[in-house]
DNA sequence: GTGAAAGCGCTAACAA
DNA sequence: TTGTTAGCGCTTTCAC
């Protein structure tokens, strides 16, 4: 199984090297004899050339791929997303490398560094922590880049594709104050992500804008976006002496865990608490009880982010942007407080 | 940002840069003066040299890359493969391209010539169907690689990583014997793929082993592993005048469609018909009504199919293996046949 | 133990 | 329009 080199295709069809990269190459097709490009570009096919890209990589310091940096795919957030960008940038001829970092900055610029060495011409981030050096760093240095899902809060005004989560946030609350909820709390996600904190600001907002009790201790932080993060703040909140019968979560996983930590308790949902997730992760419409939650649209962030970034590949020049994608929310059953006790 | 080369690093040292090659290489280190050695070592560390990847790709045709092929990264079963496998590659250098075919051959073919001009050192492939020609083409060539989830059935003898699916169905069918179940039915996945039959088989075996029915007409095929063929197999069995009580589902998509068929009619689970999925993917545990799956160790199966390609990559001359790891059930609430009626 | 030379396969000045 | 030349950064014979 020999692979065709440019030289074979130029010594069959009795050309330089040089004149075979040209017809061969779409955007320097047209500097070559029309007649003469036909008869290489037959040999090409005849001898299955294609080009090697290692050795293009090498003298272009190109490599029509790019950089996917995500903490973990077997969060479930993250594969369509990833879905929706490499859907894009294939269609053009783009890869992407997919690398996992597990929330670890000592990991994510290790893979930085390697994927540049490979040369890939851009990057998409879905681990942009608020305060984010690298991030930063690398937006000085003019690197075509687009954070997905979350953003920076420095001010290099990084493009990126998000969703409109305070929206999302007045939905929930608006849909718990419709069914007579009065008294709400919030799990929020880790504060050094965009998702957290916005989200958290946007809860106590709505609460203010419903005329709701709005007292900092409705609010519990909780360090990781996990199923056990979310347990852990949900007992703080029942350990505590406020009172509430709603939830909203910061993210589907935080939800889940207030499942775990009301089933433990014997509360049962939404009859005791409702609880409101956010995202609408793949499979969460199966869980039991159904789950209410702000809906973001997954692939289509993924495809703006891809477009985006081509956008950047294809005009350096061009003034980078950002998207917020619209949320929806997607009531799966969620009832009014049956038992008004736990409102005292 | 300026990367330094080798030849920066050979002159700063004030040696030629085939010699710093050599001082900055774990096997060729001992051909060169110790004292010499740390000089370029501690010069290349000065200039933060790394190697340019691209080049040494370029010059070895190796990569420290391995090509992995999935069908969809959105079917969650794959993640937690897809991590076992990295996780042991990353560990000794090795980075894996993922690619998803969704299940088309044609992709996959393109995928698998693009991954070998990039030089991938070898391949795991999670798309095998049973009549392979492009995997056993590949295995002709020596080309390392190791299958994950399901093996093909030409003479190859591909190595590879899947679960006992044999004794699953077999715990499975046990299980709801155990519960008074006499007639059972099955969701066959895709007759094509290896997990499709041996379950389909082993369902087939396990019914004669327990005296119970096996009439042909107790298994219908499914064209695709999703939910909406889940479903409509259900609907199918459903409107047979085979009795049942009992269905084992060929992976866990297809029981979920199941469950939409039988809610669609107007029946319970496990009231009116008890479903056991296979697989126990992320998340399954989460839905309701409870599903009893059996479970395949995912990561484990990943992280075994990495060593398993380590272990060709490191002597392709050893003779390679092949894994069958266990299958455990996994009850959630499955009870016996409360409608006798059904089991007419 | 080290240097010289060559070349992996390709493209981009420059020259003709 | 085509060919010549050079080189991307590295490794690996071969010679000394």
């Amino acid at each position: 199984m020999h692979r065709a080199t440019l030289r074979e295709v130029a010594e069959r069809a009795g050309v330089h090297p040089a004149t075979a990269s040209r017809a061969l190459n779409a955007a320097t097709e047209s500097m070559v004899n029309a007649a003469t490009a036909a008869r290489i570009q037959k040999v090409a096919k005849e001898l299955g050339y294609s080009p090697n890209p290692i050795a293009r990589s090498l003298k272009t310091s190109r490599s029509s791929s790019i950089g996917l940096v995500i903490p973990d795919l077997t969060n479930p957030l993250f594969p369509p997303i990833v879905r929706g960008i490499e859907d894009v940038l294939r269609a053009v001829g783009y890869n992407a490398w997919i690398v996992n970092t597990d929330n670890q900055g000592d990991v994510e610029a290790a893979a930085v560094v390697s994927l540049r060495q490979r040369n890939v011409e851009g990057f998409v981030f879905a681990t942009a922590l608020l305060d984010h050096p690298l991030l930063e760093e690398l937006a000085a240095a003019s690197i075509p880049m687009v954070l997905v899902n979350r953003k920076t809060a420095g001010g290099a005004d990084i493009p990126s594709v998000t969703s409109d989560d305070a929206a999302g946030v007045a939905l929930a609350v608006k849909h718990l104050v419709d069914l007579g909820h009065r008294h709400i709390v919030h799990l929020a996600g880790p504060q050094d992500t965009s998702t957290g904190a916005t989200r958290r600001k946007a809860f106590r907002q709505a609460l203010e804008d419903n005329d709701l009790p709005h007292e900092s201790s409705r609010i519990t932080l909780c360090e990781t976006w996990s199923e056990e993060a979310g347990a852990h703040g949900m007992g703080v909140l029942l350990d505590s002496d406020t009172p509430f019968t709603a939830v909203i979560a910061g993210n589907d996983q935080l939800a889940l865990g207030a499942y775990d930590a009301l089933a433990e308790r014997g509360l049962r949902c939404p009859a005791d608490v409702s609880v409101v997730g956010f995202n609408d992760i793949p499979y969460i419409d199966k869980v039991f009880p159904p789950m209410t939650t702000v809906h973001i649209p997954h692939v289509e962030i993924g495809a703006e982010a891809g477009r985006l970034l081509l956008e950047q590949l294809n005009d350096p020049t061009r003034h980078p942007r950002s998207l917020l994608l619209p949320t929806t929310l997607v009531v799966r059953g969620s009832t009014g407080p049956a038992n008004p006790a736990r409102a005292a």
